[in-house]
DNA sequence: TTTAGGG
DNA sequence: CCCTAAA
């Protein structure tokens, strides 16, 4: 049993606009950390996450707490998305109701929650301004606004957050429906069990006429006790659907910035979590969940193959290569990006047969199975494609690199001999980062690394999965197309050779891209446990009787200058070890003794300097 | 980046 | 050692 501690926020009271959408508690795993003191604010972030799946396209949520300019920079903000989103799939609003197009401020008064606060607490979210935001909903929108605006629905937010798990399984994170009313309790229960079990039609934006059905027909009732059907998480495929589609329909949501003044706001990624945090662990989860099956599908599409110098292409066109589908549109977005419907003539389709991926190092124990190895491989590729190359493209074996030429000036074209155009792969960043070397100092000799070099070596992927890193010679030209070859199901011919693993052992298994990118947790390995040596113990008490206990860099530099693996951090964490080695009893103790008078300076020392 | 602290 | 909020 995992020990959780529990952290429940929720808001009451909530005033459903015009028509009521999907209505539900919302069970959301929040951190509970005590010692950044960001309990409040990420209640909040989750409970502006969690109302943003109740707002409606065109709809905004601003922090209540905020000052003018910044609710100001949060509707600019709003605005400013709406119309991107907006330019960007057009056609698809356009047969939407109108008022997708009009910006509606919703403000809300939250009640600050208690720091800290291990206990269930409450949001207060009321509307702003009245329901005046919401009646000009009604009015663009057209819909009867007589129904359910005054329904008291309450929404409840909790918060479970089992420790280690949040970040790492991906899975944690989640939101999950059910039906919790107050005012507006179902006529009876087990309608309301169904609606709550339904699948997730709920939150398809088709369905929310229906939804507005349903609810209006159960009518008000009584206040009593609340239903709460609570689907957890660990009940499966059901939730872990429900979860997906809850995500799209998140999609819509307006954030604003974020409370403490909003500054950071840029589109790094890294930054906008700071005010939504919830929402964008949705989107991180909504990646880890679903972008699998798209990288599935890309290398179903794309397999890999022996290509010395990039892509090989297949230049059929208009042919029975258009009934490929999938295949043809990864061709085509390569290299169509304006196509002109209706006049396909002036369109070339070049189709991806195969390519390479530039260089993998993989660092793999000899002890780990092939699966493993499989599955480093795997993810070394998919981080490579994610976004750390692009894409070069050759032309009769040279570089085109003027971007703003078409291809016709360029010379690709249906009637050209385009016969020696081909891709590269090619680092995205200049800089070529080189292998990481884990043999320092003799410490790690005994791993031995390797590079998956095309040239010489090949790895074989199960089909399903990917296709084949190649390094069989080939003619950089077009090879004729092979005929009817499903990339998912059939590996190619001469891909087939199977890599042998190079007899290696280290303790660790990890795939490094060569050009790795940062902020790729997931393949980040472990730094090697090196404990310190006496004489290192006793380098660190040294430097720290000098300096004392808040200057790490100092003593790093002094100290350990030449002794690369240990970081100020590192120091600073012995330090925090021998602490507490000098206060326990000898026989507590582990690991390789440390003499008595050095912990007895440690005590004395961190005496003084505390 | 560095510090400070919890995991 | 890792992770990361704050400074």
């Amino acid at each position: 049993m995992v020990s959780q501690t529990r952290l429940e926020y929720g808001f009451i009271g909530y005033q459903v606009p015009v028509f009521p959408r999907a209505s539900r508690s919302a069970r959301v795993r929040v951190p509970n950390r005590k010692k950044s003191g960001n309990n409040e604010k990420h209640a909040f972030e989750i409970l502006v996450s969690v109302a943003g799946d109740f707002l409606q396209e065109g709809e905004t949520f601003v922090p209540p707490n905020c000052k003018k300019d910044q609710q100001n920079a949060c509707k600019n903000l709003v605005l400013k998305e709406q119309e991107d989103e907006s330019q960007s799939s057009k056609c698809n609003l356009s047969d939407k109701e109108t008022y997708n197009e009009k910006t509606l401020s919703g403000y809300h008064q939250i009640r600050t929650v208690n720091k800290f606060s291990h206990a269930p607490d409450r949001f207060n979210l009321k509307p702003y301004s009245s329901l005046k935001g919401f009646d000009k909903l009604a009015n663009v929108s057209g819909r009867n606004a007589n129904h359910s605006s005054e329904l008291g629905i309450s929404s409840l937010i909790s918060g479970e957050f089992s420790e280690g798990q949040f970040e790492d399984a991906g899975a944690e994170l989640s939101i999950i429906q059910t039906v919790k009313s107050e005012t507006l309790q179902p006529t009876g229960s087990l309608d309301a069990l169904e609606m709550d079990c339904k699948p997730p039609h709920y939150f398809c934006s088709g369905s929310k006429t229906s939804l507005f059905k349903d609810w209006t027909t159960l009518g008000p009732s009584r206040h009593s006790d609340t239903i709460e059907t609570v689907s957890r998480d660990d009940n499966g495929n059901y939730v872990a659907d429900q979860r997906i589609k809850n995500l799209s329909s998140s999609r819509r949501w307006r954030v604003s910035p974020n409370l403490n003044g909003g500054a950071s706001f840029r589109n790094d990624g890294k930054r906008r979590k700071i005010f939504h945090d919830g929402r964008t662990s949705y989107s991180r989860q909504r990646s880890k969940r679903i972008s699998p099956l798209k990288r599935r599908d890309f290398f179903n599409q794309c397999p890999f193959s022996g290509s010395d110098r990039g892509f090989q292409l297949d230049d059929r066109f208009n042919s029975a290569a258009d009934k490929r589908g999938d295949a043809i549109r990864v061709a085509s977005s390569v290299t169509s990006p304006h196509p002109h419907p209706g006049s396909r003539d002036r369109n070339v389709k070049l189709r991806i047969k195969s390519f390479k991926v530039p260089e993998l190092l993989v660092e793999i124990p000899t002890t780990a199975t092939v699966g493993s190895l499989k599955r480093s491989v795997m993810e070394a590729v998919t981080t490579v494609l994610g976004d750390g190359l692009h894409v070069g493209i050759l032309l009769q074996g040279k570089k085109v690199r003027d971007d703003s030429k078409t291809l016709l000036q360029t010379g690709i074209s249906r009637d050209g001999k385009h016969r020696n155009l081909g891709f590269m792969l090619e680092p995205r960043h200049a800089q070529i980062k080189l292998p990481r070397c884990l043999g320092e100092q003799g410490i790690t000799s005994h791993a031995t690394s390797f590079t998956l070099d095309p040239r010489t070596s090949s790895i074989y992927l199960d089909p399903p999965v990917a296709g084949c890193i190649n390094g069989a010679q080939r003619d950089h030209h077009l090879v004729p197309s092979l005929p009817n070859i499903s990339a998912s199901t059939t590996p190619l011919p001469n891909s087939q050779s199977v890599v042998s693993v190079p007899a290696i052992s280290v303790e660790t298994l990890a795939v490094v891209p060569i050009h790795h990118r940062a902020g790729r947790r997931e393949f980040v390995q472990r730094r090697m446990r090196r404990p310190f040596s006496v004489s290192e113990v006793e380098a660190l008490v040294q430097a720290v009787e000098k300096l004392g206990t808040g200057r790490w860099r100092d003593v790093k530099l002094h100290a350990f200058d030449n002794a690369k693996h240990r970081t100020y951090v590192d120091l600073k964490d012995k330090w925090k070890t021998l602490v507490h080695t000098a206060r326990i009893s000898p026989q507590q103790r582990r690991g390789e003794p440390v003499p008595q008078e050095l912990l007895d300076r440690v005590l004395a020392v961190h005496a003084y300097w505390s």
